[in-house]
DNA sequence: CCAAAAGTGTTAACAGTACACCCATGG
DNA sequence: CCATGGGTGTACTGTTAACACTTTTGG
């Protein structure tokens, strides 16, 4: 099939979360090439498209997890990249039709901190989720991010997405500030516990021996089970 | 901004439903082209893409609602089109690297019977959902089928899409049946109905004058109001 | 010893489910 | 007149939300 029409260009972009001090935060970049030259941006770029019907080039998730690591030195396998949706319409790229295909994905504290810009990037930097209100963002960047504010959460809400958003080893009140940062809302302490040792009896988590993180009174240090035996509900 | 890199392309494909004498149909069409030459696929195809800054082309829903009235004379506006996502994998199809952004829609049953090829289908027809194990189905459309699969269950159990789904007019048994086909479990008709009328209370649909459908007892019948005044939980 | 956070107990309200039952009507 | 589907009543269940309460411990 010989292609006579013109062709667009495809770029994955990706809104990493992650909540540090019980806020919720999204990583940028500051673009430091025309246009949006100097604006805030999700990290992303080109899909690597092969030469033939026998190098097709990378896969489109494979794509997200390069350009995150290649801008922000976010290593793959850190996060778990999710698929978010298309945004093509005409016209949103200044320069020519680009089509992008938006993924998000958690990044549990303890990485956050090695972010640093890479090849693209002036500066990558988290920023709290109300305040990004007063940013200059480029391109539609803001409508991916209120979609990608909603998908995650849901995602938390309702498909454990929590899980990627803690450390290694949390305790049930840091687990409570994340949903707290996640719906707006606080949370009742009591109901909440008794929620997550619902999960725990299911095998989605366990009781470490570690004890104590923060607050007056000791707490119980749990992490997550690699899979739950009995499927979450 | 100078590609020097190949480019991908971009297409639509697009997974129609509908529910005909209570059974759950999809809408595929018969390939009269290479490769997959005879099989059965998602009608869809390529997005038309700009020739320059100016002229970028058609939105993506657009190419989508273009590509389902030109394959299977579905008029746009008589479906609700929504994205389901993008499927990229290198090697999806065996020609060239293809990035489809896949979408869904409802039909109504009044307007399915119109379905006819157009002009890159050999034939269109409805399938009905457990039958299709047994069709070649083209390209990766299996996978996207299950995908959308879901997306429809969960879009009329959550979000309301049985509206798309039901004739201008229907009783509360043929809403039913709708439910029923989605799902795939019979439902308690005196819950059922409790649940709807609830949703008749929030504005969602009214009661009509005309009464009596189908069965031996005069129905009610009811339609959909433009839009619910109290948003539907 | 006291404030603050961990953790326990109890209850009201609600939604979902199951199922028994009455009503209207086409054949 | 009766089978069938339309339509009503109700009891039981499990989940959620609200909130009063006890326990532990750092300062």
């Amino acid at each position: 099939m010989a292609e006579k029409y013109p062709l667009p260009s495809v770029t994955v972009d990706i809104a990493a979360w992650a909540v540090l001090e019980s806020d919720l935060k999204i990583l940028l970049i500051r673009r430091k090439v025309s246009p949006f030259l100097g604006a805030w941006a999700l990290p992303g770029g080109f899909v690597r498209v092969g030469t033939g019907p026998d190098d097709q080039g990378e896969d489109l998730h494979e794509a997200a997890e390069r350009e995150l690591r290649e801008e922000t030195h976010l290593r793959a396998g850190a996060v778990s990249m999710q698929q978010l949706g298309a945004f093509g319409s005409a016209g949103r790229d200044p320069r020519t039709r680009v089509i992008t295909i938006a993924h998000w994905c958690s990044v549990r504290p303890e990485l956050a901190a090695y972010v640093r810009a890479g090849s693209d990037a002036e500066q990558a930097a988290w920023f709290s989720w109300p305040k990004i209100d007063d940013v200059e963002i480029a391109f539609d960047h803001r409508t991916i991010l209120d979609h990608a504010r909603e998908r995650l959460r849901d995602a938390i809400a309702h498909e454990g997405a929590d899980r990627d958003l803690t450390p290694e080893r949390f305790s049930i009140a840091e687990l409570r500030a994340i949903h707290e940062a996640s719906s707006g809302a606080p949370i009742d302490p009591a109901n909440f516990r008794r929620h997550f040792l619902a999960r725990v009896a299911a095998g989605e988590a366990v009781a470490t021996s570690g004890a104590r993180v923060t607050g007056r009174r000791r707490a119980v240090v749990y992490e997550w089970q690699r899979a739950g035996l009995n499927p979450a509900s």
